[in-house]
DNA sequence: TTATTCTTTATTGTCGACAATTACATGACG
DNA sequence: CGTCATGTAATTGTCGACAATAAAGAATAA
């Protein structure tokens, strides 16, 4: 058996789909649909290991489908970044190298920025209302739980979706959304993150929905912008010594680091 | 027969990958990577009408393959939003509204504007020199055709291009050089895109180069923003009255317009 | 013992066929 | 005459099997 960490029950289809809060439910028509969503989301929370070996036969047998509508599945998985593929010999788990992380949170940079001066833009009053509820909530959930970080970032991530769409750009939702987010949790998943400065993100998120909210596109688009770079440079910082710049294409062999 | 603006040789398949100039062409390994760049080259250039239903069957027979390969390459294309799918109704080739397309623009601002901040950074002296070499070959050619605008434009993003090469960042280079320039390219073919405002656009250009070459971050970055901005306000301005607004999500009725 | 070549095996790529769902057309009923 | 229902046709989704390629291992020669 050369199956990697096997997705603890594989025939319970139906406690996977809304299990991070945000999720995009209505497709879910097809076998290939469904089986996308349960990598996606075993790939995300690392129950498939960064690095992993996929095999078609492996997974189609482990999910009771056959090869088909799984190669599609990790054709989609590939487009999204989440699965690495060599022709003719095989795929497995992204494992994102700290010069790759660092990449990513440029291109948050750039991306959140402009979303938040769009959504101080075209974000209207219930839209924002909503916002601050989020915020609220997380708020609470961090009184209650302050150590178990791992929701809060979850909830980090919940804000940054909902300015995201705030946008009203749905280009950016899409590649935001649908494509580095889920590298983002990937992140944070692979590297443990323990989620440091809650406190401190909790006030720069306030600042940002106070500037949207008073239509400050300039001072949005700022705010969000030092936000995310913030978050860079703690990252960066903390993982220093991680630093290992990993062989920059890493060999191809059997990688079982459950 | 359903065909739709068959690619007018199914055929000789040898002609068809380095059409445009910029290619990655090591991935021809499969079939399915083949028909892939097939058929995003023709949808690219207009072979494939805009809006134009794609049925398995036909484009199987058309290119001479099975049914398997060609899922695998219109998932990709999927990926790449140049088809649209909707489960077991059919697929069509995108067609870009004017909305989609303006918000096309909004991206390219942010991501381009940090490629240029960090090819001011990270670009190396041979870069910067076989940058300049793109300059004057396209200033060459706008000297010999000056009206042919179709490969001036091409042109344009061939500079684009080489910026985002010269930033260094892996992530953004596929974002923008596999995903939105095809996207870029479309528009231009579905819209005649007829490519106003050269010489303008050719300062512009060397302004830019002159500011990575100086190692001016702030203003490579500003001025590759007032670039892409002003390309997009030429679009806007340009094609005002074709604001159609075309039903926000159109039907999926047969729409064969060549 | 080490390096090289050949064999074997497993995985991927491709194909054709069947099942399921949808769209279209024809006809009946109000 | 318009609307709804039914049947038919076409397309998509899924499956199992075969062929091609690449990795792993065994055998041989230096």
């Amino acid at each position: 058996m050369t199956l990697p960490t096997l997705p603890h029950n594989a025939d319970s289809h139906d406690a996977w789909q809304s299990a991070t809060g945000h999720d995009d439910a209505p497709e879910v028509r097809t076998l290939a649909e469904r089986v996308f969503h349960q990598l996606q989301s075993a790939i995300v929370r690392g129950e498939l290991a960064p690095g992993a070996k996929i095999t078609e036969p492996g997974l189609a047998k482990a999910y009771g489908i056959s090869r088909g509508p799984l190669r599609e599945a990790m054709r989609r998985l590939e487009a999204h970044r989440l699965i690495e593929r060599i022709p003719h010999v095989g795929a497995r788990v992204v494992k994102l190298s700290m010069r790759e992380l660092l990449e990513l949170f440029d291109l948050r940079e750039a991306l959140e920025s402009m979303a938040a001066r769009l959504a101080a833009r075209h974000m209207t009053a219930p839209e924002i209302a909503g916002l601050r509820d989020v915020l609220a909530v997380h708020e609470r959930q961090e009184d209650l739980q302050r150590d178990e970080a791992y929701f809060q970032r979850e909830g980090d991530l919940d804000f940054h979706y909902c300015i995201v769409q705030g946008s009203h750009n749905r280009m950016l939702m899409t590649m935001l959304c649908d494509d580095l987010y889920y590298l983002v949790r990937l992140y944070r998943t692979q590297f443990s993150a323990s989620g440091a400065r809650p406190q401190r993100a909790f006030v720069e998120h306030h600042r940002i929905v106070d500037a949207i909210e008073a239509g400050d596109e300039e001072l949005a688009e700022l705010l969000m912008r030092r936000h995310v770079s913030a978050s860079r440079e703690n990252v960066a910082k903390h993982y220093a010594e991680t630093l290992d710049e990993q062989s920059p294409h890493t060999r191809f062999e059997e990688n079982t680091t459950s």
